[in-house]
DNA sequence: GTAGATGCAAATAGTTTGCAGCAAT
DNA sequence: ATTGCTGCAAACTATTTGCATCTAC
């Protein structure tokens, strides 16, 4: 699958911020950021330990709690929160974007809108803020023809 | 305190919702009505539950729970997520509005930008979606002279 | 009288943490 | 060798739920 002799620039960065901090890189964490930077969507905890454990079954599962939380203080990851409960994951190689979920049936659309960035940024200002980060949820139906209209746990 | 001549707004919208839908008005919604009503800012089940006990310490905090998911229904409060785990209410009697917070003290400034509004609404048609409702919160340092510079729990 | 509401405690769900042993540097 | 890391289980936090009892209608 990965192509031993071009590392991902995720690697680079995340050796570095282990090296710069006294961490080390362990046969788990690697395995764990594999499975996240490798994964499609917003996966959650759950779903990224599912992958894992099918890897390599002897990770736990509080290991990738603290690995996520490494990846997000290193930058290379972003929470959010769409109202399922859990926390959700995305890499931030990409450009900072906002989310609309179909309530119905769990799918989830990505959309950067300039306009609202820079709104964001200014409102925040006018009120004498400084912006470490946003996050905005529209929550509604997505009106698709085979969207089930069904409760869905999985986006 | 409260004016038994002047019935508020809510307190109708309430028992309207109750009596549509077969449901009882009772002394303890009544009361934590009256404490989520009476509160400022942003309360959660907990701060709204140690206000109901001083009302009346027979309550019981699932009760709470209850009847803030009743109002919620109702159409009477809405939920926002500041990030702090729990889940925090306000009425929903005014304009929806966002918010800005500040990770340091907790301070929350409520603003509203029509811009903004719009562009959600027109973002989510251009991508076929009804707008059920929308939350944005911009996570920042609010900078004040007085900021504690300090993670706060109580928004 | 009857169906809905309550308080209590137990159950869930997501996440964190203490600790003894393991492993990267 | 040292110090960080891991797996496990227990602990925690927010919230929900089962149930016997109570109460608004």
């Amino acid at each position: 699958m990965t192509n031993p002799e071009k590392p991902e620039a995720w690697r680079e960065r995340l050796e570095q911020h282990l090296l710069d901090n006294g961490l080390r890189m362990t046969r788990q964490r690697l395995i764990i950021a594999e499975a996240f930077f490798g994964a499609s969507g917003h996966p959650n905890i759950d779903e990224l330990y599912e992958q894992v454990k099918a890897e390599d079954p002897s990770v736990g599962q509080a290991t990738v709690y603290r690995t996520l939380k490494l990846l997000v203080d290193s930058g290379l990851a972003n929470q959010s929160h769409f109202g399922d409960g859990t926390t959700r994951y995305e890499s931030s190689h990409r450009e900072h974007h906002d989310h609309l979920i179909c309530d119905d049936c769990g799918v989830i659309v990505e959309f950067r809108n300039e306009t609202i960035e820079r709104l964001q940024d200014r409102i925040a200002e006018e009120h004498g803020f400084t912006v470490l980060e946003h996050e905005m949820v529209i929550h509604g139906r997505c009106n698709d023809a085979d969207c089930p209209r069904r409760p869905s746990r999985r986006p």
